[in-house]
DNA sequence: TTTTGAGTTGTTCGA
DNA sequence: GTCGAACAACTCAAA
């Protein structure tokens, strides 16, 4: 074979080697040339999920080169780049894995007519998900809104087991010039978060199969219930990885079948929260809207309010309400939040402060490191109550309630909050050190009275879910 | 076509 | 403090 015509394999989000289908078909062909494209899609990341790839693309170029292979980066429009490496190592077919995401969609379906009418084999495979969003359809042939019938459609299938790493990645004979990846500043809107985030990422497939591991060793267990508890580390916290395709899903689902098989408890309700995200994505898919217009329609006459001081408080991590505060200061910490803390704070945005919920999903595109467009559209729209599984209008989230329940000791609101802190420890400050100076906040200024009384808060969103009901 | 049972994650009140 | 009921009515999936 020769290793003249090169395969392009395109990276996106699959920065491993292991259980790779796009890589393996390109491997399959001979000579390899793995490329990264920052196009505007990329381009468009919130700052902290661009600062968070340009880390895994980073350890990803080491672990090509451990291999005697490289990760080629170009800037550009996806196509045009394509086209020129094409026109410079003869490559005649480009392999990728799919994104499911409108845009994303839009570029490839466009990219791979392109190719296609030049000549070129592009072929996009599966490999982000344990299953196409299109191959899971109800009995009556169409897709599913409410997730336990979801899981029951999928929770006995057999999953393909997953495909080793190419044992060899065979390079082309000349490597087409790359651009340096310092070049290109993906930190750069990151401001003095990257230096505190830093400390809390794991980057990369070993880390992540580390993370697994360690999960399954230990908290999986506990997970049913312990998961609740933000102090607790009783969660993954793949869910950085899955991001960036540094470990994929059906590895994870393998493993925790295992477990669950093995006796583990909490390991099946830890297969759920992987279908979560599949049932997302298949939301995502076939109604791609659910991104950015209320899945239900009679929503749309709904007076959410727009930005505005309340919402830049909420930002702040100064809404006055702790439980509150010390999620939204977690994910500018962290560059993650805990599950129940996300449920919060948007219960809190969008039912207490009646904001728009994009303002909220904009925000979190903006901060989390585990950003993924179809866990946030649902996530969001589900707490507004706009979205699928339409919550009962009476499910408020009391924050107040919430600690008592799930951080009664307050180790968890202590952590993050200097303010309320006896002996503020390291999180609770950086985050002092991560906010904008123009924010102008500090350790010892007083922490803020609540902007709004809880049962006010709540009573007003009552009264304006009612009111959408009538006019509805 | 009709029917039936169920729906991630909550809160509050009163016994 | 604990527990069950009420909080509406609707949509969804499957029989």
């Amino acid at each position: 074979m020769s290793s003249q015509a090169s395969t392009i394999w395109w990276v996106r989000r699959d920065l491993r080697l292991s259980d790779n289908p796009a890589l393996v078909a390109a491997a399959a062909q001979g000579a390899v040339l793995p490329v990264f494209i920052l196009d505007a899609e990329t381009q468009d990341l919130g700052a902290a999920a661009k600062w968070r790839l340009g880390l895994g693309l980073a350890e990803f170029s080491e672990i090509l080169a451990a291999r005697g292979s490289r990760l080629i980066l170009r800037l550009g429009p996806a196509l045009d780049v394509i086209r020129d490496l094409i026109a410079q190592t003869g490559a005649q077919s480009v392999h990728w894995g799919r994104l499911y995401n409108p845009q994303s969609n839009a570029r490839d379906q466009a990219v791979k007519a392109a190719l296609k009418a030049e000549g070129i084999a592009a072929v996009s495979h599966p490999g982000h998900l344990l299953h196409e969003p299109w191959q899971v359809e109800t009995g009556s042939g169409g897709f599913y809104r409410v997730y336990t019938p979801f899981w029951n459609a999928v929770r006995g299938r057999d999953i393909a087991p997953c495909l080793p790493a190419p044992q060899t990645l065979s390079s082309p004979l000349v490597w087409p010039v790359s651009d340096r990846l310092a070049d290109w500043n993906m930190g750069q809107a990151m401001n003095r978060g990257a230096a505190v985030v830093q400390g809390h990422v794991a980057v990369g497939a070993a880390r992540a199969q580390a993370r697994l591991q360690q999960f399954l060793a230990g908290a999986v267990g506990t997970y049913k219930t312990a998961r609740d508890f933000p102090s607790q580390p009783a969660t993954s916290r793949l869910s950085e990885n899955l991001t960036y395709g540094e470990i994929g899903p059906r590895e994870i689902w393998h493993a925790g079948f295992a477990a669950m098989q093995g006796g583990q408890a909490g390991a099946e309700h830890f297969l759920k929260e992987l279908v979560w995200r599949e049932f997302s994505y298949h939301l995502l898919h076939h109604t791609p809207q659910i991104a950015t217009r209320n899945w239900r329609p009679e929503w749309d006459s709904f007076p959410w309010a727009g930005d505005g001081p309340k919402a830049e408080a909420w930002r702040q991590g100064r809404t006055g309400v702790p439980f509150v505060d010390a999620g939204m200061r977690e994910m500018y910490v962290t560059g993650t939040m805990h599950n129940r803390a996300r449920m919060i704070v948007g219960s809190y945005l969008t039912k207490h402060l009646l904001t728009d919920w994009r303002i909220g999903q904009q925000w979190f595109a903006e901060c989390l490191i585990d950003w993924d467009p179809a866990a946030n559209a649902l996530g969001w729209q589900w707490v507004a109550g706009c979205g699928p599984d339409a919550a009962p209008y009476f499910r408020v989230f009391n924050p107040e309630t919430q600690a008592e329940k799930f951080d009664a000791n307050a180790a968890y609101r202590r952590r993050f909050i200097a303010e309320i802190a006896p002996r503020p420890g390291h999180d609770a400050l950086a985050f002092f050190d991560a906010v904008p100076r123009a924010w102008r906040l500090y350790p010892t200024a007083p922490y803020p009275k609540p902007l709004i009384g809880l049962a006010d808060g709540r009573a007003a969103a009552l009264a304006a879910y009612a009111a959408r009901d009538r006019t509805a």
